[in-house]
DNA sequence: ATCGGTACCTGCACGC
DNA sequence: TGCGTGCAGGTACCGA
């Protein structure tokens, strides 16, 4: 489901978990604990209050009252929804003093984890997308020696950006997707940055792009996915110049483009 | 140290 | 109807 947008329309739709007391806590899906026993996680989040509710990158972090988190990635398929019925792929449960807050996933790549300190994975991801200043995106491009799809995908790099706005921003920028990160200096890494800021804040505007099960924390649908360009539009004229979008694969992942407007 | 390929899991759309 | 295939917003891990 998520990338930058979603997950910032998730947090913000969650705002009035801030000052909420967990009263009680149940995790029911050992994989997605990432090595951490339900038990002891309620007990470190039972009778606590959630202080408050951020992002960084793709992950929610939620700061819990004397310390620690509860740092959850919804994967491809999660869901943090305030209120509602637990169903079969309902993994977690917190009974709040005001409603409850429920933990879906179907596919199981997301994760809820408790942790005393934020996370070292959390720690090595790059600057975030929307934060990055231009002459860092700069220059981590012409470091990297690799296609600049795969690179813009790597939250090593920028953390945010997954595979709709990287094909959009893409688009934005006219820079193939096949293209070498190192190569694009100057006015097309500039395109590159203006296009990915741009997509990005369009489509948290919009409320995120809901492709098939995509919802937000009170189980709105974002309308972002009426605005993408090229992402699965293979086929389609594209908006620019109707030559009909590709679809091929990079590093593993579909990407769309109009092999005349974007050059390598 | 960095890269690409693969694995993880469920559900859906499609063709036969 | 049912089965096989391919595809899907993600990261982590492995070997080269």
């Amino acid at each position: 489901m998520p990338e930058l947008p979603e997950v910032e329309t998730v947090v913000r739709s969650l705002a009035a978990l801030t000052g909420r007391r967990i009263l009680s806590a149940e995790f029911r899906c050992r994989r997605v604990l990432r090595g951490g026993d339900p038990e002891e996680m309620a007990a470190s989040v039972e009778g606590r209050r959630i202080v408050s509710i951020g992002r960084r990158g793709k992950f929610i972090l939620m700061a819990i009252e004397g310390g620690g988190y509860l740092v959850v990635h919804l994967g491809m398929t999660g869901r943090l929804l305030l209120g509602g019925e637990a169903g079969k792929h309902t993994h977690a449960i917190l009974s709040l003093d005001r409603g409850v807050l429920l933990y879906d996933d179907s596919r199981q790549f997301g994760c809820i984890q408790y942790s005393r300190e934020i996370p070292d994975r959390i720690l090595k991801l790059g600057p975030d997308a929307l934060e990055v200043a231009f002459e860092d995106f700069a220059a981590g491009l012409r470091r990297r020696k690799t296609r600049i799809k795969a690179l813009l995908l790597n939250q090593g790099f920028v953390r945010g950006m997954g595979n709709i706005y990287a094909d959009e921003a893409l688009f934005r920028a006219g820079i193939h997707p096949l293209a070498m990160a190192s190569r694009l200096r100057g006015e097309r890494a500039r395109r590159l940055y203006d296009g990915m800021v741009a997509v990005l804040t369009e489509a948290i505007a919009a409320g995120g792009s809901s492709i098939s099960d995509y919802v937000d924390g009170q189980g709105r649908k974002g309308f972002f996915q009426m605005a993408h360009r090229v992402y699965q539009r293979t086929g389609e004229p594209c908006a620019a110049c109707g030559t009909a979008i590709r679809r091929i694969l990079v590093a593993q992942r579909s990407s769309h483009f109009c092999p005349r407007c974007q050059k390598r």
